[in-house]
RNA sequence: GUGAGUGUAGCUCAACUGGUUAGAGCGUGGGACUGUGGCUCCUAAGGCUACGGGUUCAACUCCCGUCACUCACCCCA
């Protein structure tokens, strides 16, 4: 039996889960000030869904997905992202039923085999918001301050959040042109990807970052240029409100997302202190991907959000992160007799609800003490023949050493009463 | 999937150009302090040197293979 995780798939363990839970925490805050509601969807999704979403020429769909039959030789496929099941979700219960937009958002794992490397895993956990309905361009700068607001209660600078527009069905064509006929020359200079890029989905020759390639996008065709004139007004009103909002962004005609189903507005937010994989936050509009599955037209946009990314940029900004949390009391005995009373003593205080626990390996007092400090207990509670004789016990403060004789059934009442120090 | 680097105690790292019982700090258990934590000191446990093979009188050290991890590419959160 192997006794390790999977590659590319971690524990998180006792002293990372309190960091975790703030980072989750201000999530759910952040989402209740925006107005977004939690939606929770199926890990395994029908292969189908990713494959007519995603694209089928993208690499998530081509070499990353977690894909196998289930016992009915269905096809299904652990979810590679969280925008799809979101739109499978809303054309299922008919959501575009009800009042729109409908504003939904999600922390959950996603899987991609790939290989692991700083900032990449195959499992990773993705908090991603959705809001379906509305083709407002104010919705499109919603959605990034969202990400922006997160970050900013959170403490993390080092941000810059490159905005593009892609276009729509109808405007992009007519760039893909231009953008064959600006590389048709030089696709015998380019490399390998390029050559296969410059066939299958020419937009994705602008952020190959090989030299030889590179060198060509300078003077590349801008999709800002051949926009129509719909989605241009939407871009230049994303611009706006994003400004207005007080934020700063740059617009990056480089900007294309890997992702089929884009449209319009695509945006990415880097972080300066995460290596090569240095993307926090990414996402955009994706106006037909709820009618592709089956629902009527609907506009859409959201975006992804890698959390594990999130918590390395903090670590690596040094903003201080919560550890595990102390206890209130430490019940700490000597002799059988004395344990025994502390056991009921730890239940009283349980149930008044302060934290607590008690030494079961049959420590010396001292080490109890030691063990007690160690788990970061406030008071510890000494309880022995001579308290047992008088039934009290010994209260001991431990950050000022102090210490009180109380009797044992008023133990929980006295540590609650506030001048004694829990503060609740 | 491609390329490079690294695998020594729970963690972070030592061990000269191959040389005999593989060390230290931190952490963990116990003690100095017979019923009182943090500081200090003492002490113990903990290693098939990732695994398998080869070279050699002798391998943690050199060679080959496997696996794992790391970094970069591809791509992405």
């Amino acid at each position: 039996m192997p006794a390790s995780a999977l590659k590319g798939m971690l524990d998180t363990l006792p002293d990372e889960t309190p960091r975790w839970r703030l980072v989750e925490a201000r999530v759910r805050e952040v989402c209740a000030l925006f107005g977004y509601s939690e939606i929770r969807t199926p890990v395994l999704e029908q292969t189908e869904l990713f494959i007519r979403t995603v694209g089928e020429s993208s690499d998530v769909v081509r070499k990353e997905m977690y894909t196998f039959q289930d016992r009915g030789g269905r096809s299904v496929t652990m979810r590679p992202e969280g925008t799809a099941p979101a739109a499978r979700a809303y054309v299922q219960h008919r959501m575009y039923l009800k009042p729109q937009p409908v504003k939904v958002f999600y922390i959950a794992p996603m899987f991609r085999y790939e290989r692991p490397q700083g900032g990449r895993l195959r499992q990773h956990t993705q908090f991603g918001i959705e809001a379906f309905g509305s083709s407002h361009p104010a919705v499109d700068a919603e959605v990034v301050s969202v990400g922006l607001s997160l970050f900013g209660r959170l403490g993390l600078g080092g941000l810059s959040v490159q905005l593009n527009s892609i276009g729509c069905p109808r405007c992009r064509p007519a760039y893909r042109e231009a953008l064959r006929d600006y590389y048709r020359g030089v696709v015998g200079e380019l490399c390998g990807d390029c050559r296969e890029r410059f066939e299958k989905n020419p937009l994705r020759l602008l952020d190959c970052k090989r030299d030889e390639c590179r060198k060509y996008r300078e003077r590349a065709p801008r999709t800002v240029d051949y926009l129509c004139a719909e989605c241009a007004d939407h871009f230049e009103a994303v611009k706006e409100y994003l400004g207005d909002a007080g934020f700063t962004f740059e617009v990056n005609p480089l900007l294309v997302r890997g992702l089929d189903y884009y449209t319009r507005t695509v945006f990415e937010i880097v972080s300066a202190t995460l290596g090569a994989q240095n993307s926090v936050c990414s996402g955009g509009r994706y106006d037909g991907l709820v009618e592709q599955i089956g629902g009527p037209p609907t506009p859409g946009v959201g975006f992804g959000l890698g959390l594990e990314r999130l918590l390395l940029s903090l670590e690596n900004q040094g903003v201080a992160l919560p550890g595990p949390a102390g206890l209130d009391v430490f019940v700490a005995t000597v002799g059988e007799e004395a344990f025994k009373s502390g056991l009921r003593t730890l239940h009283a205080l349980r149930k008044a609800g302060l934290t607590s626990d008690t030494d079961y390996m049959g420590r010396s007092l001292k080490a109890q003490l030691k063990h007690a400090d160690r788990l970061g207990a406030r008071f510890v509670l000494l309880l022995g023949e001579d308290e047992l004789a008088r039934l009290s016990c010994t209260i001991r403060r431990m950050d000022t050493g102090a210490q009180w004789q109380v009797p044992l059934d008023e133990v929980p009442s006295w540590l609650l009463r506030h001048e004694n120090g829990i503060e609740r």
